[in-house]
This record gives structure tokens, C-alpha cells and sequence, in this order.
DNA sequence: AAGAGGGTGCAAAAAAATTTACATCCTCGC
DNA sequence: GCGAGGATGTAAATTTTTTTGCACCCTCTT
């Protein structure tokens, strides 16, 4: 149901959707303290309200309080953000974008982490070749 | 001088400036006819003044009529758009990102684009080596 | 040289987002 | 049992964003 996030939400809905997403869940004093600027409990509780209306939350009762969650799974929101990010900033070439990103984090990137992406793109390579 | 775009922007700004950052340079009437809900040309030039004002574009004449470009050049805006989605959907791990890139795109990437990917894998690893 | 077409500048109206304020409820400890 | 503390519900005020509406300026064509 709900549109895709960027373009359909406000200034603050979009802050604390990110906000929601980072935590996974989380009640109105978890997103509250992690807004810019951080705003008045109740300002943040009527825009939870709002963004659950709309259909991106979701809560259910914990004990006295409410949490919130993404009605949006994760999974499907990851995609649909990094599709967004590719088109704007790398004329959507996934390549480009990876490149990018493997730059940026060389200094991170243990290992192991070298490994599984070598490991993933050798795949990749293997079923390249069998579907010619 | 600008902050990060993301907690900063009004959501017609934020739409605009993807706009703007996906052709590079554009008119009036290119912002207006690529946005959602095609909004009243002299609306998108009003938003326009707004953002350069606050320092997000810049204009140049281009004989009758002017042409935005961001002021913050696409490189860095990059870095940042992806750091920013790496901290809320990947908990600020670029291995899971490229992961999840790789995955949602296997289909696209040529042989080409794969064997950059691998060189780039090894080059790290020769340089994590040589740090040791 | 008058009118159409396509720009810009800017003030003001309209709409939307954000915050405030208060009423209410529930639980816990004195 | 009663008041304090911490939640929610919701209407209304405030502030910000977005749109509208001219006035004016060029250029080109008839």
C-alpha cells in the first residue's frame, strides 16, 4: 500500500522513518531522542500517528507503552531505497554504485568481507558462463 | 556550507535536488516535468531560488533562461546520500550493502563490470597484506 | 510596432506539516 | 485511597512549505 518513502513524506516523517528502520522497533522516547534537533515528545507521538495512518508503521503494546515498527519490511524498503540512490547519483548502473562503495570503505572491509564478496562475484561469474 | 540533505530538506526540495543531481545541470521546465504530481512551473522556479538561496544550487544564464546545477559537487553528495542509507539499512556495514547490491542486480552486471569488481577485491587485499 | 511566447522577480494566498496543550487513563507506592 | 509519574487521544495553534498570481522583460514574427 504505502508509496515508496521518499517522495511521499514529509521532512520529519522521513527522519523518523529512518529512525524506525535503523532500530528495527522502537517507542516514541527511542525515536524522539535520536531526532535532530530533538522535538517535544508529543510533537514526535502525533507524526508516529500520521505515518501509521498512512500505512509505513505498524505497533503493538509493550507493557504501558507503544512500539513502532516499519510496516514495510526491511528488506523491501533496503531495495527500494538503494534502487532510488543508484538512479540519482549513478544513472542506476549497480556497478558504478558498488565501486563506489567499495572505495569509500577499503579501509573497512575485513578479510572475511573481502572473501565473501570475492566469493559472490565468482558465482556470479559461473552462472554468467552456463547461461550462454 | 550545507548540511547533509536528507534531515535538511522540505520534501519538494529533496525531490528536486535528486532531480537536479540526476541530469547535472537542468532548466526550469526539465525540475518541473520530472517531478511527481508535475507541479505548476512557477512553483518549481520559486523552490528553486529557495534551495540555491540556502546554498544546496547554483544557476548560470544560459541565453533566456537560467540552468541549476548543485552546489555541492555529485562526489561528494554521494558519499554521503550512501553513508547515510548504509547507517539506517545496513546498521553502517558496507559489506552488507554490496551485498545486497550485488544480489539485487546479478542479472545486470556484465562480465566487464565483474571483473572491475574482482580487481578491485584483490587490490584491497593486497594492500590489507602489506599493512601486516 | 504590436502581440505572442517564454523567461524572471517577488509578494501574498493556500495548503501542509509540526508543535503545543490539555483531557484522560493506568499503575505504583505511601 | 489518592496523588505522582508516565502513557495515550485529539483538537487547535503555529510555523513552514508549496502554490498562485501578477508585473515586467526580452525576442521574434507578422
Amino acid at each position: 500500500m504505502p508509496k515508496p518513502l521518499h517522495t511521499h513524506l514529509s521532512r520529519r516523517e522521513s527522519q523518523i522513518m529512518d529512525v524506525v528502520y535503523r532500530l528495527g522497533e522502537a517507542s516514541v522516547a527511542d525515536v524522539a531522542r535520536r531526532l535532530p534537533d530533538e522535538p517535544a515528545y508529543n510533537a514526535v507521538r502525533v507524526t508516529l500517528g500520521i505515518l501509521e495512518k498512512k500505512g509505513y508503521l505498524t505497533h503493538r503494546q509493550d507493557g504501558p507503552r507503544y512500539l513502532y515498527a516499519p510496516a514495510v519490511p526491511a528488506d523491501k524498503a533496503k531495495l527500494s531505497a538503494l534502487q532510488h540512490l543508484m538512479q540519482t547519483f549513478f544513472s542506476g548502473s549497480p556497478s558504478r554504485a558498488i565501486l563506489t562503495l567499495l572505495d569509500m570503505s577499503s579501509a573497512k572491509l575485513s578479510e572475511k568481507e573481502l572473501d565473501e564478496i570475492a566469493a559472490w562475484v565468482a558465482a556470479a561469474r559461473r552462472e554468467a558462463e552456463t547461461d550462454e
